[in-house]
DNA sequence: CCGGAATTTCAATGATCGTTGAATTTAGGT
DNA sequence: ACCTAAATTCAACGATCATTGAAATTCCGG
C-alpha cells in the first residue's frame, strides 16, 4: 500500500518531495511581516544574507532550535516567499529568493536585514557554520 | 478615592492621559514586524503616509474596525514605535514617528509602505476622510 | 538488506492574538 | 448639572502560533 503511494510520488516528482513555493505575485505583505516577526526566523534570514555561501544546509541552524521546530520555521519563511528550498538526497538547502522578492518588494529585504542586524539580542550563527556541501 | 487618583494624575500629567511611547532604541525589529503583520494596522500606516495631513483623528479609521478594536491596534503600532499619539480633549491624534523611526531603521518604513501599497486587498481609506481638526 | 543520518509529520501543549460587546472614563457644549 | 461624543477598559471567546517529543519518511553507504 505504502509502496503504491511511493511509486506514484516517484513517478510524478522523480524522487523529490513536493516542496511548494508560492507564486511571488500572490505573496501578501502582511504575510511577509508575519514571517519576519519571529527572532528565530529573523536570525535565519540574517545568517543567509551574511553567509559567504548562497545556499545553506538546513542542519546548519541546529543551534537555533530543534530539527522539528526548524522545519516549522522554514515552512513559514518559504510560504511567505522569503526563502526557497532545494532537495538533495536526505538533505535540504535553503537560500533567499533575492531577485524575485526584490522585484516584488523593492528595497524591503535589504532594510529588513539591516534592521535585524541592529538587534543585539538576535541569535547569531558563527560564520563558517553554514555548510553548503 | 477615585478623586485622589485623578488629582495625582492631573498633578503629574496636567490633565493628559499617560500615553506612553517606547524609547526608540529599545524597539526590537521582530516587534516592529509583528506590528505590521496585520491588514488593519498596515492600512492605518499606509493611510497616515498617504494622507495630506500629518496627524489624523483616531475616529477617522472607523471604517476599518470598531472603536474598541481600533484602540487595540493603535496600541500595537505605538508600542512598536511606529506611531505616536497626542491627546486633545476627548480626542486622540495619531501620526507616524517618522524621523525617529528612520534614524533607527533607515529605509525600512519607506519600503514597508511601498510594499503595503502594492496589496490590492488592503482596506483603503478615502482621501479626505483623515480629518485633523 | 540493514543501519544511520537528515529531515518531516503528527498530535498535544500553553501562550498570544484578533475580535466582540458591554461598561467606563473623559471632556466639551447647551 | 445633564447630555453627548470620543475613546478606553475589561472579560470573554475562538483562532492561530511557537514549542515539544515521539514516530515516520527518505536516502545513502556499508
Amino acid at each position: 500500500m505504502l509502496n503504491i503511494v511511493r511509486s506514484v510520488r516517484i513517478a510524478y516528482f522523480r524522487g523529490m518531495k513536493p516542496v511548494s513555493h508560492p507564486d511571488m505575485d500572490m505573496v501578501e505583505p502582511a504575510a511577509v511581516f508575519a514571517a519576519l516577526a519571529d527572532p528565530i526566523r529573523l536570525a535565519v534570514v540574517v545568517a543567509l544574507a551574511d553567509g559567504e555561501e548562497v545556499e545553506a544546509r538546513c542542519g546548519s541552524f541546529c543551534d537555533l532550535a530543534s530539527p522539528s521546530l526548524l522545519t516549522y520555521h522554514f515552512a513559514k519563511l518559504r510560504e511567505a516567499g522569503v526563502t526557497k528550498a532545494r532537495v538533495e538526497g536526505t538533505s535540504r538547502f535553503i537560500s533567499l529568493r533575492r531577485e524575485e522578492f526584490d522585484r516584488r518588494f523593492p528595497g524591503l529585504l535589504d532594510s529588513v536585514i539591516e534592521a535585524a542586524r541592529r538587534d543585539p539580542n538576535l541569535p547569531r550563527i558563527p560564520d563558517g557554520q553554514l555548510v553548503r556541501g
